[in-house]
DNA sequence: TAGATTGTTAATCGATTAACAATC
DNA sequence: TAGATTGTTAATCGATTAACAATC
């Protein structure tokens, strides 16, 4: 199990995207937005916005609505985005690869320290600076340099035994993209992305109305 | 807007992890499964599950449980993976390229089609077997071969304007991976998969106690 | 001050869980 | 038949929306 949080994951997973639409609004330099402008712009309810706001404290004023900019800050420090955070990729396939050339994580203080794989012709190479080392010097490296975030983006069949040998040197949370659900205790933190999952639900939609037409005739 | 599904999404959502599940125990050779074993497996209660199966009809039998082969395959056809899917990439950079490079996803007919860049040193690459086009091409190649879904691998500041020009040649579906969220008429559905959004939860859960004893303090 | 808009309480809605009669 | 377990209705819980007093 992972560990619970004090607000709801339905809250917390509306916050990155606050704080995308703030950031977008500070770049066109709007300097102040009420919860009804900005749920225009984002279709949801103004009374959402304010409910989710205040899960955190009061960043708006009576009458006037929020301060772009105290807003936007005050939700890049609620999202953990003022620290760092060094992590490591397991895994240095093609996702694998395709996450550590993603530079945008690097300015929000995702620091990547190392990829690992079990693949000689993958150990050596390096990814904007970065080393892909031998999956077997992981708990030592790890032991060396204290890691926060783990990205596994390694085959399913894996994805457990390399979270355990993980977990058993500190590792504290996991962004996951195996498709499979890893099980860790309680004070560990997982965020997976199943993308087949996310693509199944694809496939399920341009099918929908056909699969009711099917199961009435029956 | 997307498309209101007649099933909630909630539901939806959990359908591929129940798939994933009963493959798992198809494997293992397990021939039948009750509701309450498999809800021990998966960590859901055991009502959630046969509330989510009734949304599709009566997959059980009273006294047995479920025939883990039947389920299996009733689910393989409520996802809509029974049929055939024609797509594209666009933006054939590192994360369309490991994507293009996912066999996974063609194993349950999400057949990749071409992919599409600007960028003149990827045009004519070819990704197993599929080649990199220039974008100028994208309409004249959707609209001679009829294109299910449009996976979406470009900077946020190109997304909205490539899925309006895919839209107006009859694409119907999107997987979207950029950090913005595209405006489509009704009948268009959009699935999207923000990276940063999902990673930032990370960092919020990694310094929620945190952020509370600061709070607390104000 | 008057108007606007928040912060917050109350009402509603939808999703989850519990319970149990139906039935294999 | 008796036991097990579904399918389904009813109860509960949590999340969303509405309403409005507080206040800038």
């Amino acid at each position: 199990m992972a560990k619970d949080t004090k607000v709801s994951m339905a809250i917390i997973r509306r916050l990155p995207r606050y704080h995308r639409y703030l950031g977008e609004l500070l770049n066109n330099g709007v300097t102040r937005i009420s919860s009804q402008e900005l749920s225009k712009k984002m279709g949801v309810t103004a009374s959402q916005i304010r409910q989710d706001l205040n899960s955190f404290g009061g960043f708006g004023q009576q009458g006037y609505g929020y301060n772009v900019k105290d807003l936007y800050d005050a939700i890049t420090m609620i999202l953990g985005l003022e620290k760092t955070y060094d992590s490591i990729i397991v895994g240095a396939g093609n996702l694998g690869q395709a996450i550590a050339n993603y530079t945008n994580f690097q300015i929000w203080g995702f620091r990547l320290k190392a990829l690992f794989d079990v693949n000689p012709k993958l150990i050596g190479l390096k990814i904007r600076d970065v080393e892909v080392l031998d999956v077997d010097l992981m708990e030592d490296f790890v032991s060396k340099n204290p890691i926060d975030i783990a990205i596994l983006t390694i085959p399913k069949e894996r994805a457990q035994e390399i979270a355990d040998r993980l977990i058993a040197v500190g590792v504290k949370a996991f962004w996951n993209f195996s498709a499979v659900d890893i099980n860790v205790p309680d004070d560990v933190i997982v965020e997976s992305v199943h993308l087949s999952d996310s693509l199944f639900t694809i496939s399920y939609r341009l099918n929908e109305d056909e699969l009711f037409k099917k199961l009435k005739n029956k």
